[in-house]
DNA sequence: CCGGTATATTCGCAAGTTCGAATATGAGGT
DNA sequence: ACCTCATATTCGAACTTGCGAATATACCGG
């Protein structure tokens, strides 16, 4: 019976388990968007792009609206950015503490400040 | 922009992305435990037991600490449990808005492959 | 109906994960 | 030194995932 929700649980974890659909989460964090603008805003393929959003849509994480040719994708529920939140918290306490991978971090996106805090979700 | 960073968050969601490490850290919940009584308490083979807290300890998400013959292991920040808390928040609340959510996550669990057959209603 | 544009799905392969069995390491007691 | 208990690591098989290429589907205008 606990086990459903673990099971649940490490099904959402799964889902954001790979950096494009993190990519794609936070994109979608300032509202809907077309998959074309996706693709185009994270530079992917489209193939790609509609793989990571079938995965997204099967744990109902986001939802699909079509409008004519296109179809708009948005986060389903507002809660689901809570727990990205909560995440933003801890990883900014992770980062703080951990300086050589902060350093590492620095180092490949050679940027010479600090991380923005306005990227974590 | 930053997808380092990006990277990094998805490593931590892939170690927690398996009901038996959520089950491993929700243990760790109430404090330190050894890593022969989480194999008693869940059950499992000690191999696979050492195997999950190999990835979790790879991600700092739990230390070990050793005292003698044994292997005490604890969550390395509290904060990650504020995570899950608000995970279950998510999951209730998708609980009330379809109750039928929790036997299409089993069914779909059951049947790797099967994504829903229509996108959109 | 036909063409074009947008998105989805299928396919094949490389790479990664998970499991138990077997084996290795580490610490304490005799 | 040896033995034992607790934990870690390695190995191979089954399974899953990610990617691009190719293909399919859906919608719209002419």
């Amino acid at each position: 019976m606990d086990d459903a929700l673990r099971r649940f649980k490490a099904e959402i974890f799964s889902a954001l388990a790979h950096p494009t659909r993190i990519a794609i989460v936070e994109l979608l964090r300032d509202g809907e968007i077309t998959a074309g603008a996706i693709m185009v805003r994270l530079g992917l393929e489209q193939a790609n792009v509609s793989q990571h959003l079938a995965v997204l849509r099967g744990k109902s994480i986001v939802v699909a609206r079509r409008e004519g040719n296109q179809v708009f994708y948005s986060i389903r529920s507002p809660l689901l950015l809570d727990v990205l939140a909560s995440l933003r918290t801890y990883f900014e306490q992770q980062l703080s503490q951990a300086s050589d991978l902060l350093l590492s971090i620095q180092a490949e996106a050679a940027t010479p400040t600090g991380v923005d805090p306005e990227v974590l979700p």
